[in-house]
DNA sequence: CAATAATACTAAATCGATTTAGATTTTTGC
DNA sequence: GCAAAAATCTAAATCGATTTAGTATTATTG
């Protein structure tokens, strides 16, 4: 084996305890008062035997494993996908890693994940959660593993969470629409609207609205039933008691669905319908017309969850003072939307 | 802690010794004749405490931590990313987890990260590498690590891998855009094109339309700089020596800066230029033109490579006798490259 | 020069499981 | 009723690191 090579090996090669060679591998060789020569020695052989030290044996002793775990409903998701990225570099740069878990949005399978990472010792829990009820998460933030909400929260002072300003978005969409001159927007929504962020999309899209004294319909597609369902929901438009004259997409993946179904009818946007979504994707502003989309700014919040956790983790920070940090977000105007101009 | 529980808590509770119910918990009982009755009181005290097992210290005693890494060039490329996904439920049903790395195509960076992998003691490794030679990951899978090789190979014979048939999949491409009439390809590849997916895609691609006497220009744009060079090199389209009537974009990626490049000139396709990509995306049916693509077997490579992975883990097969295992692709035709009927 | 301090190092405990080797107790056969 | 066999269960070693609580040895000081 290349790597049977173990702290005693060094010790009985330099000829000193493992001891010792433990506390100058882990830069401690000053405080403890070792000599200059002996430590050289101990990187020499450390070097000339290829040591690598064993993790798990580190994480037993430590109770530490540089490992955080990720959860989200779907990595494959483009949002989550670069949500990964982001922050397998922010744990990259301190030497940690990262175990990605996908929920389907699923309550259950969720705890299932979380006990699993849990039992792996993770550090931190970063979750952008499908539960419904705060309990189960609590107590495990309270007791043993720190988390930090992405994306989605449980209410005020109970987790920390880092979320999209979702009502704000929003309403961006819903007002833009509305100068464009759109008079009946239906919201395509997910039947798990109960999530913090989707709901507060369509709170902020519906309110700006209703200022104006329009109201909207709101549908609900399944998430994991997607494409038929708005499929459905297209074979049927003009039996709507109010044919919509542009849809709100609260996510990229209703987006690409609704679009799909817009493509195979050969529904003309922005004339015959209007088009925004929440959640921009590169292929917006590629495709004609381009997609007027709310752009969630992604590496912030990362970065802002991530500082949480580990204010969490390094015991920083009180756990029971948690607020919610909402992040801004960023109109993005194409074509989709452009009634007047087109 | 709500679970500073450990298995000497339990055998304390219950009145026996720990080894007892270690066995029991890793449904040892039968084997080592404990009765059903104490078997039941195990259970219910590990229920009644609430009892996990922690991880780390099972991994540091059996040598196994249930984890695989998986090392890919950027974990935000939809590819990737659905890969991360497939082999995340493969993992999950074996109740595995992964570790996803992204290696930016720098292979120093991939040792890096592949080292801090081995120190995690990952049971194995499933790596879409950037090396360019085969010596150092070929002795890691011989003394120490496991390896399988997806999307690119090293050569016949020293590492087992599972790709897509990159060759045939180029070839397919050539041919149809000939047959469409087009005959002045321009082969948009990557700076790293020494990694054998792309460069056999460009082979398959450059020799078919060979075959006809058409050569084909060939152009790489830098993993780094990608947009930015895709933009220099449609600024200057003009001035190549052969104006090129389609473009072949040798990944999605690839593809998508060359889209928006086209879509901000104004380029008219396929009718001023074709365009065909390797490696399909939800998008590329949904936009007008659609894209024609080869669409790669993500789901059946990672099967495959999985199962490979385990028969290496589990000793069940001869780690020196390994192949190379390429699974077929598929040509989906959309207006992009349809010269003829446009 | 003895007492104290500083320097350089180490033995052994520990983390929480698995596993080996063996110890009891009970049953069975004759 | 007693040895052998079967049925249950356990003590202790182990994995490979970190960390606590020291121990020698040498240098300094009054």
């Amino acid at each position: 084996m290349a790597n049977r090579v173990t702290l005693d090996d060094i010790a009985r090669k330099v000829g000193v305890s493992k001891t010792l060679v433990s506390l100058v591998l882990n830069g401690k060789a000053e405080q403890f008062g070792i000599s200059r020569k002996t430590c050289e020695r101990v990187f020499q052989v450390v070097k000339e035997l290829n040591y690598r030290p064993n993790q798990t044996a580190r994480s037993l002793r430590t109770g530490k494993t540089g490992t955080i775990g990720l959860v989200v409903s779907d990595i494959s998701n483009a949002f989550y996908a670069q949500m990964a990225r982001i922050f397998e570099d922010l744990a990259a740069a301190q030497g940690h890693s990262v175990i990605i878990c996908s929920t389907d949005e699923d309550a259950e399978k969720e705890q299932r994940l979380i006990t699993v990472l849990r039992n792996r010792q993770v550090d931190g829990l970063v979750v952008s959660t499908s539960q419904r009820e705060v309990s189960w998460l609590l107590s495990i933030n309270k007791y043993d593993t720190p988390i930090v909400l992405i994306d989605r929260h449980l209410g005020d002072n109970v987790l920390a969470a880092v979320v999209a300003a979702n009502r704000t978005g929003g309403a961006l969409l819903a007002r833009h629409l509305k100068e464009q001159g759109y008079r009946h927007p239906l919201v395509l929504g997910l039947s798990t609207s109960l999530i913090s962020s989707v709901a507060e999309r369509i709170d902020g899209f519906v309110d700006e609205f209703k200022k104006h004294g329009v109201t909207c319909v709101i549908h609900a597609v399944g998430f994991n039933s997607l494409q038929s369902d708005v499929d459905a929901l297209f074979a049927n438009l003009k039996a709507l008691p109010v044919k919509p004259d542009c849809i709100f997409a609260v996510n990229n993946n209703v987006a690409t669905a609704a679009l799909q179904s817009i493509s195979a009818r050969g529904i003309r946007v922005p004339i015959q319908l209007g088009l925004v979504c929440f959640d921009d994707l590169p292929y917006f502003s590629i495709i004609n017309p381009g997609i007027t989309a709310v752009e969630q700014p992604i590496s912030q919040m990362c970065r802002k969850a991530f500082e949480l956790l580990h204010q969490q983790i390094s015991g920083n920070i009180d756990r029971s003072n948690v607020s919610i940090y909402e992040i801004p977000v960023k109109l993005n105007i194409r074509e989709s939307s452009l009634k007047k101009f087109s």
